[in-house]
DNA sequence: CACCCGATTTGATTTAGAGCAAGGACGGAT
DNA sequence: ATCCGTCCTTGCTCTAAATCAAATCGGGTG
């Protein structure tokens, strides 16, 4: 039952606060989130609608089948969306990261559900607010749309990784995918950070948790990565995408 | 080799056309289509950017891999979009239908190949004078960015069918969809139209052609379903949506 | 009509990964 | 330091679906 905490503003939207004063000024993702496609004497306008909060580990911020009323741009921490099967069965459709938009593939509920794997910092909008924001501005919508394609490239991809490809194929390529993410957020390196559980890999890959652990063990041994606390380290990287290309 | 034929216009862009006389007033899949966001008023623009062509049953005319010249929409037949691994492992990610847009999930070259299964008539846009469209009209682009993200919302439930369902539920489920999609086009019907081979639904779903065919006829013998050429009749609607639901 | 060829079905066997059951590692609470 | 709970790993067994191998069906063609 635990919700998401709504982040008080120092400055109200209506209360004196001086041009150019806002969140959206200072956000260090803006530049790879949706927002970017603002130029900055439009950020008042957004910093007017959007809501700044947080969500602890583990809670669970969206919920399948609920009403949509609102869409969300991570700024902090990693998230996992899901669908679950009314026996329990889950398949994880994505991880969201910093500068990744939630609340694309919904019509009026919620098609998935998504929790916070780490503490996550969100900017949450008003799906009312939000569609305003879009018509007046094409330039916005532009950008939501390829957003919304890129998903889909990045879907079309992962129904190919599930459908047609063995255990090791499955984790090298969620390695490298998890990495090349993290590169554009942080720049490169060879630790991939990995700080959802081994279930959760296993629920994004279609595969269990036992298969995931022994692929990863497999690899190590093979002296291609080495496991550490919440993450792993690349060793042979030449190897490791040798085997994710299949 | 064989390419997409185009179909030469009765009547050339330039010439005396009367104001109304284009090929989209008439066309009957308008209303299901990306152009349905355009305005009686507005049918010339498309009209004068589009491209009337064919594809016959089994030619490609989407390469993965080439330079996305083109987009498309479905006015007639079926269209396989499938990626290839380079050990020959396919993947289909879906199945075009007359009102369907092709040319979603791109960036600058098609990261999928396209052919048609039976004989298949097509919209074509050139992308740069599609773009153009696009830009000068915010409408027509919401209603490209509602396809794309009704596209996102069913390749997140076919990851959760391939990886997490049982064969049989995902025949059914495949069954129950295409039932869907053409009672949208034709009107219902207790007959499920399959003009695509026991393959293609195999690597649509995640499965080989034999466990496609076993499926099929167990659902036979379990008197759900009867299999006639190139479709299924529904015998029992509740069993099979039972099983579809898992 | 007989033949051919591709698609499909059916049967027999194999296997990748699932499922089950212990251990082990690690972090937080007492 | 010890206990406890969760997560992860490992070993063993089982099974759903893959793979291999024939039939069988059906539509076109000479």
């Amino acid at each position: 039952m635990t919700e998401i905490i709504e982040v008080a503003k120092p400055h109200g939207h209506a209360c004196g606060r001086k041009p150019g004063e806002n969140y959206c000024d200072t956000c260090k993702v803006r530049s790879l989130a949706v927002c970017a496609a603002l130029g900055a004497e439009e950020l008042p306008e957004l910093d007017s609608i959007v809501h700044h909060t947080r969500a602890d580990a583990k809670t669970t911020f969206i919920h399948q089948g609920e009403t949509a009323e609102s869409v969300f741009s991570v700024t902090e921490g990693v998230v996992r969306l899901y669908k679950l099967l009314s026996d329990g069965r889950r398949q994880i459709i994505g991880f969201a990261m910093p500068g990744d938009f939630l609340g694309l593939a919904l019509h009026n509920r919620y098609g998935f559900s998504a929790d916070a794997v780490d503490p996550v910092g969100l900017c949450r909008f008003d799906r009312r607010d939000f569609d305003n924001l879009i018509t007046a501005k094409p330039h916005f919508l532009r950008r939501l749309h390829e957003f919304a394609t890129h998903e889909l490239v990045i879907a079309q991809e992962q129904m190919t990784l599930i459908g047609r490809r063995s255990a090791e194929e499955r984790v090298a390529a969620f390695l490298i995918a998890m990495r090349e993410r993290w590169a554009r957020i942080k720049g490169p390196s060879v630790t991939i950070q990995l700080p959802m559980q081994r279930i959760d890999m296993a629920d994004y890959l279609g595969l269990t948790i036992e298969t995931v652990s022994r692929t990863l063990t497999k690899l190590a041994r093979d002296g291609i990565i080495l496991i550490v606390p919440e993450a792993v380290r690349v060793l042979d990287e030449k190897r490791l995408a040798a085997i994710a290309r299949s």
